[in-house]
DNA sequence: TAAATACTTGAAAACTTGTTCAAGTATAAA
DNA sequence: TTTATACTTGAACAAGTTTTCAAGTATTTA
């Protein structure tokens, strides 16, 4: 069997799945709900719509933030987040119409 | 601010977030990138593709077997892994066109 | 039937991620 | 200026993932 010339490298094929692993947690993909519409919500308003412990939260974006998936911005005693990468949009609307069975 | 509704219940989102760790590592993309033309594929002929142990080969193909990312099926004493959500090539279209730093 | 091939299993070790806790900083309001 | 608000930091622990190792099974070939 012939070897196949490999169309993605390695290196690149890791940032790729650092952005997957950015999306491998239900947490994380509440976030995403919330920002899917490209608006700044502060991280008050995030947390307002989650159970979640407000250290937590930070961690997690600043998680997403470091990877790429998002960028944030401070204003006053507020910061805010926003999508760094709206393709990421698509992601979540492909996610909303497929169906898994649960 | 409001409540927004949630679309997606925190359940469904936990089996999207399996989905994506699945293909959160370069490895498991790799095997994605040789199985995306949905062809069948034998153990030993995705070995001869990567540099990688039998083993660790072994439980990244059961490991996205499990989360429903492919299929196998034995014959003789090979067996044959094939993608089961064909949905992932466009992922992967996606990855080969987007443009990564690196 | 014995040996070789093709692959899997499960447990242990090494490493990474997620969660909690206790404190810390920066800004704004009292 | 003290106090409250909004958020972050980093360390400690718990939980999960990846890799390796030492077998093990099923099928085919000799």
């Amino acid at each position: 069997m012939e070897v196949v010339r490999r169309r993605i490298s390695y290196n690149k094929l890791g940032k790729v799945a650092d952005i997957f692993s950015g999306l491998a947690h239900p947490t994380r993909l509440e976030i995403l709900e919330i920002m899917e519409d490209g608006k700044i919500y502060s991280v008050g308003e995030i947390l307002s719509q989650l159970e979640i412990d407000p250290t937590l939260l930070t961690h997690h974006l600043s998680k997403m933030k470091h990877i790429g998936i998002l960028k944030s911005a401070k204003e006053g005693r507020n910061v805010y987040y926003q999508l760094a990468m709206p393709e990421i949009t698509d992601v979540l609307d492909c996610i909303q119409n497929c169906k898994i069975k649960h």
